[in-house]
RNA sequence: CGGGGCGUGGCGCAGUUUGGUAGCGCACUUGGUUUGGGACCAAGGGGCCGCAAGUUCGAAUCUUGUCGCCCCGACCA
């Protein structure tokens, strides 16, 4: 996987099973062991999504030229990769219909329906859909062309409000990502150059892939009134006069799942965090066609499912050993082996996907003990993930030392910035790294521009992104 | 958009230089023996070689065109 990351990456996400291609470049069918991945991600989001006051609708594929329009940073963001419909049958459209990159316009439409008093805000929208962008370079989730994601978009009476909203959603992602799939991120602002067409300001959370490599893994939108004023939102308010809404837009996409696969894999093949594994433990019975062996794994099935843990018995006729490499390639965090010896003795073997720590457990109280496993290997994903991130961040206080230091791998650099986005395409045209974003957290380097030398309040994350 | 690679049973490939009845491994089906790190034996089934036109008695192989996919880079919300 060292000598080459790529080719590691597309191997396993074919030998893993999780997608295959189909006959429109960019557009992947998702197996169901990936979707079982993202309906886990699914449920965590979207619980996390209603516990903060949010309802999910859903909006139409097509929208109109001309909505698509009103907005000028918008459109001139997008158009470029944007897929028409022109015909209906074989009609030609009066109007043609752009399949959504993203929704904003949408929503906006329809806000702009349904808000008139500031006694209507605010509305917490999301939905889950598709979008379409015709990207010109794909990869396995981490660039299609149709994907699947969530959009959050929200409208509030004040700006203050949405300001929170664009942060507490942030916050969400970071849960997500650090507590579910063990990935630690950088939160931070976007520069202006790196930020959403159409926004005021735009969040991230950066996450370090095992190469050093960047991904932008869910970002959330300050729009202010823009948006408001191009598409006509407007409200009375308390003293009765008319106002501007403020909005917000936030997504996330299947696009971690890539993430997922870059932070923790290794050379065995995928390693999936616990809590979003879509099979927690794999059963494997040796010398299964012995007296008593069958039953007594269908048994420690019933028993683990019913203790709430996503197991699989495995009773195909492959080889054990077979079945060993199977269950590693695919990530799966735990493995149970059951033949005539345990039984004998009335215990069992673990071995945990991570580390490759293999130990007999007696059958005695064996759910708690797989529990317990699978937190350990939870925190043990987040903890190796954090240490790469922490050893691969680096300080510069100046280009060339950022240079020196991402000669031979690539690593955050963390450098001052002016502010200047001459300086910001210098660091892209020397270094190969675009800034990822001004993080919340973290003290200043010095008080010079890295590239400049010019006086620099602000501190960049710079990085090679995916 | 530039550079490179590749399209041959489900998958991975050989065969193409030098045209002559389409092959190998894995997978699949049936029966049997096995089972603690990708088991073994036996018998089977499956492909008009990406598509189109051309050259030829004859094309997976030569010519032209075309479609698509992968990788690296550039570009990009």
């Amino acid at each position: 996987m060292d000598e080459d990351f790529a080719k590691w990456y597309t191997d396993i996400v074919k030998k893993a099973e999780l997608v295959d291609y189909s006959s429109v470049k960019g557009c992947v069918i998702l197996r169901p062991y990936a979707y079982a991945l993202w309906e886990n991600i699914q449920g965590a989001l979207d619980c996390m999504f209603k516990e903060t006051g949010h309802e999910n609708v859903y909006m139409p594929l097509l929208i109109p030229e001309s909505l698509l329009q009103k907005e000028k940073d918008h459109v001139e963001g997008f158009a470029p990769e944007v897929a028409w419909v022109t015909h209906g049958g074989s009609e030609k459209l009066t109007e043609r219909l752009c399949i959504r990159p993203t929704s904003e316009t949408l929503f906006c439409e329809h806000y702009s329906h349904v808000v008139q008093s500031y006694r209507d805000l605010p509305k917490l929208y999301n939905q889950w859909c598709s979008v379409l962008r015709w990207e010109k370079t794909t990869r396995p989730f981490l660039r299609h062309r149709e994907f699947l994601w969530q959009e959050g978009h929200t409208i509030h009476e004040t700006a203050e409000e949405a300001k929170a909203e664009t942060l507490q959603m942030l916050d969400v992602y970071a849960r997500l990502a650090e507590e579910y799939l063990a990935m630690p991120v950088v939160k931070g602002q976007k520069t202006d150059k790196e930020k959403f067409a159409g926004a005021v300001s735009t969040y991230t959370i950066e996450c370090m892939m095992h190469d050093g490599r960047a991904l932008q893994s869910g970002t959330s939108h300050y729009f202010g009134d823009g948006f408001a004023k191009a598409f006509e939102i407007v409200f009375t308010g308390r003293d009765n006069k008319l106002s501007y809404p403020h909005q917000t837009s936030w997504g996330l996409s299947t696009r971690v799942i890539g993430g997922i696969i870059m932070t923790h894999g290794d050379d065995s093949g995928l390693v999936l965090p616990p809590k979003i594994a879509p099979v927690q433990l794999v059963i494997i019975p040796v010398a299964m066609h012995r007296e008593g062996v069958l039953e007594k794994a269908r048994e420690l099935r019933n028993t683990l499912k019913a203790a709430g843990i996503r197991v699989k018995l495995d009773d195909s006729d492959n080889s054990p050993g077979w079945k060993f490499s199977e269950y590693e390639m695919k990530g799966v965090p735990l493995r149970l082996e059951i033949g005539p010896r345990d039984i004998e003795a009335g215990a069992c073997v673990l071995a945990r996907r991570d580390n490759g720590e293999k130990a007999p457990a007696s059958l005695e109280g064996i759910a708690d003990t797989v529990k317990s496993m699978l937190d350990a290997v939870q925190a043990a994903l987040y903890a190796k993930a954090k240490e790469n991130l922490t050893r691969n961040t680096v300080d510069a206080r100046t280009l060339d030392e950022a240079k020196e230091l991402t000669k031979d791998s690539a690593k955050f650099v963390r450098a001052m910035w002016c502010g200047g986005e001459a300086c910001e395409d210098a660091f892209k045209e020397e270094a190969g790294m675009t800034s990822r974003c001004v993080p919340f957290e973290g003290g200043g380097v010095s008080g010079a521009c890295a590239c400049c030398g010019k006086q620099a309040e602000k501190l960049v994350y710079w990085g090679v992104a995916y």
